[in-house]
DNA sequence: GCGTCCAGGTCTACC
DNA sequence: GGTAGACCTGGACGC
């Protein structure tokens, strides 16, 4: 447990429209950093590492989706110089996805069969990055091969016996561990711990090459082109094609067993017997679709397919 | 109750 | 440059 007793605080002015609400807690149940963030009415509670350091983060919204205001306080263990502030507040600016123009999909979703529903029922809806590299290989690398089910059991596992707590504005809070927690533990043993089978050695090697701390940040990756981030991300040991679309910064199209499932019978109005056979051409016509916003359409279409059964008339199979 | 199958993939070995 | 086969585990499914 970490004591995080000094802060700042600062304001966002958010791109609108911002809806808050669905940006930091995605309908389909996806995390803004970790599991174990807190939410009362229009205020998160929530931790993540910044450069190794454990950051304790408060954000109030105030104002509307079409003008919006977050009020933020950064709950830190030593005291941070200006330039450290500010370069948090940037990092932050990013992984909220405050500065995004919506809309240029917008006008893209609006003429589109299937994503024009989406973007009425989730108006606003910011993308978020993921709080690290490492948190989100994490991520990728429990997901691979496993029902979701088991990849959430493993991850909780990895949160609650090796993430670290941070203790502020009366709330205690888990971060993801950092690298070098991970880098030092016998692969055996870990895997044990958390049933994680081969995903272990991945993992482990992963904290190993993230720890030497010569790998980018995902901030460094958002700044080089899609295509070349992702060439890097490849690099790293237990992350492939789809892994890489997952922790991208600039997102991808990441056609899992589930997803080919869903946008194949989206895109092809049938249902398939097998689906991991049909990844590779799920993933062409959606890019052929979608282009440069393909990611933006996975993540409309993945966080409202209840209401888009509905509106399409057609059963899709929930995450 | 008990075997079999396979999941929100990646790597290695071999052509 | 392309592709079987191995890899951990446990819940779902068929018998």
């Amino acid at each position: 447990l970490v004591k995080l007793t000094n802060s700042f605080s600062f304001t966002l002015q958010a791109k609108p429209p911002y809806n808050f609400a669905l940006t930091v807690q995605k309908p389909a149940g996806w995390n803004l950093f970790t599991s174990s963030e807190v939410f009362e009415d229009s205020v998160v509670w929530t931790a993540l590492h910044i450069r190794d350091l454990l950051i304790g983060l408060k954000l109030r919204f105030k104002g509307t989706t079409n003008s919006p205001k977050i009020i933020g306080t950064a709950y830190h263990k030593s005291s941070l110089g200006p330039d450290q502030k500010d370069s948090f507040k940037q990092t932050l600016t990013l992984k909220l996805g405050i500065n995004d123009d919506l809309g240029e999909f917008y006008a893209l979703a609006g003429k589109d069969k299937i994503l024009r529903h989406t973007i009425i029922d989730l108006y606003g809806m910011h993308d978020t990055q993921n709080s690290g590299l490492f948190d989100a290989g994490i991520l990728a690398i429990c997901l691979q091969m496993a029902p979701l089910k088991r990849s959430t059991k493993m991850m909780e596992c990895i949160l609650e016996k090796y993430g670290e707590v941070a203790e502020f504005d009366g709330k205690e809070v888990k971060a993801w561990p950092v690298p070098k927690t991970i880098a030092r533990l016998q692969i055996a043993k870990f895997s044990k711990a958390c049933n994680l089978g081969f995903r272990a050695k991945y993992l482990v090697q992963l904290a190993k090459v993230l720890a030497a701390g010569n790998f980018p940040l995902l901030e460094e990756l958002a700044r080089l082109p899609p295509e070349d981030a992702k060439e890097k991300l490849i690099e790293l040991p237990g992350i492939g094609d789809y892994s890489a679309d997952i922790i991208s910064p600039h997102g991808g199209f990441p056609i899992d067993v589930w997803s080919a499932e869903v946008f194949g019978k989206l895109f092809f109005r049938r249902d398939f017997k097998n689906a991991r056979e049909v990844v590779e051409k799920v993933k062409e016509e959606g890019i052929r679709r979608w282009g440069k916003w393909s990611w933006m359409a996975f993540f409309y279409v993945a966080n409202d397919l209840k209401n888009l059964s509905k509106h399409l008339g057609m059963k899709l199979r929930l995450a």
